[in-house]
DNA sequence: AGATTGAACGGATTGTTGATTATTCAGAAA
DNA sequence: TTTCTGAATAATCAACAATCCGTTCAATCT
């Protein structure tokens, strides 16, 4: 059934050129049927709705997107805190820039989260397993060892949730945000306790 | 004015009964103005409108609330983690159970963070000055002493956003939630560095 | 047979109208 | 004058109609 992707394909181009141009809710099953030269009711052989294929765009693009920060979390030659760091701004930035510049994409991730919560958790999810391999590459190294990884990762989502979903939860500039974001992942990784901090320079002056 | 001040009680008074009964959107001036024997107009010498009354419930319902988080911030005999663990639970508490049992606070606190996003700001602004002087205290005893604690007021803050408003983040069962802020607030106190961790332990022996 | 169509169904959305209500203000009452 | 009223105004909301569009499916084509 070669064949049948390539068309789920054609469909999912189709629709994501509609979608980026009109916005979702613009955009009718009748135009992309017409784009892919078909009948509106032949779709439903390829997706079982409208929005199956607005989840099919996004599913591609966040799994481009995990690929990249799966990288980042196992650079060779940079220490965990720096691979974290990264791959939280990393993040940050990335829907920053995708839901301020672009309505249409905001839409989406309106229209998505809301019918589709399943498809938030998914992405949690598949993140939370690329912190994990983070940490598993820092035990390797020697760096962290945090005793449950997954529950871990878990809490450094949990902490960062503000700077996931930016304008989901404040007006604030990305400036602003990344000098937040700087300072809740310095808190993360040294924590309050004095003595904790002068360790965590010690280590960061060895590491220099 | 003592006089001013009387009325404008006598008008909240009758307002918030009407509020909690029939919620926010369906209590009319005009409802509110026979309660207190006044013609509508008459109710603008008093107040600018009607989302002004709502704010001066909630500001009042909230003043009683800081004085109680600012006992918890400095209660003798307990260390600064416990502290700072009590404070933020009880606002998690808090929130989760007024706006879990009661749709008419829902409502209202929906409202005026829409209309009045200042509001929000005013009570993280207040919250903040209760965390500052719980470290404060902390540095008297010797507990903590982060470098600028305004600043690190605000990481917390940002760190547990999602237990602050947990309704309108997540589905989250208040269970599931507590867990969830027990654990990022471990990795706050403890921070992410093994020797951190150890020393952290170390001290709690110590205390104990 | 299996693949495809497009008309038909019904749920959602939009536009319109009428009523409700927050707010104002010219004037009455004190 | 100052305090208050209540009708007038304008903005918002609710209800209804009309339309649109996602989805289905009986009929057609290959």
């Amino acid at each position: 059934m070669a064949e049948k992707d390539t068309i789920r394909e054609q469909i999912v181009q189709a629709a994501k050129k509609r979608f980026s141009h009109f916005g979702y809710a613009k955009t009718t099953m009748a135009e992309v049927a017409t784009d892919c030269a078909m009948s509106p009711g032949n779709l439903y052989r390829f997706y079982p709705g409208k929005l199956d294929i607005a989840e099919a765009i996004a599913t591609e693009d966040y799994t481009k997107h995990l690929e990249h920060m799966r990288k980042l979390a196992v650079t060779p030659g940079k220490p965990a805190p720096q691979r974290l760091h990264d791959l939280l701004f990393e993040e940050l930035r990335r829907t920053y820039h995708k839901l301020e510049k672009d309505p249409r994409a905001y839409e989406m991730a309106l229209v998505i989260s809301r019918e589709r919560p399943e498809f938030a958790n998914w992405m949690l999810h598949e993140e939370r397993k690329i912190l994990v391999e983070l940490m598993d590459e820092a035990e390797r190294r020697g760096e962290f060892v945090p005793e449950d990884k997954d529950f871990t990762a878990e809490m450094i989502q949990a902490a960062t949730m503000k700077f996931r979903y930016p304008q989901l939860w404040s007006k604030l500039t990305l400036p602003k945000l990344e000098r937040e974001l700087e300072g809740v992942l310095c808190l993360l990784l040294n924590g309050l306790c004095p003595a904790a901090q002068a360790l965590a320079r010690q280590q960061q002056h060895q590491a220099a």
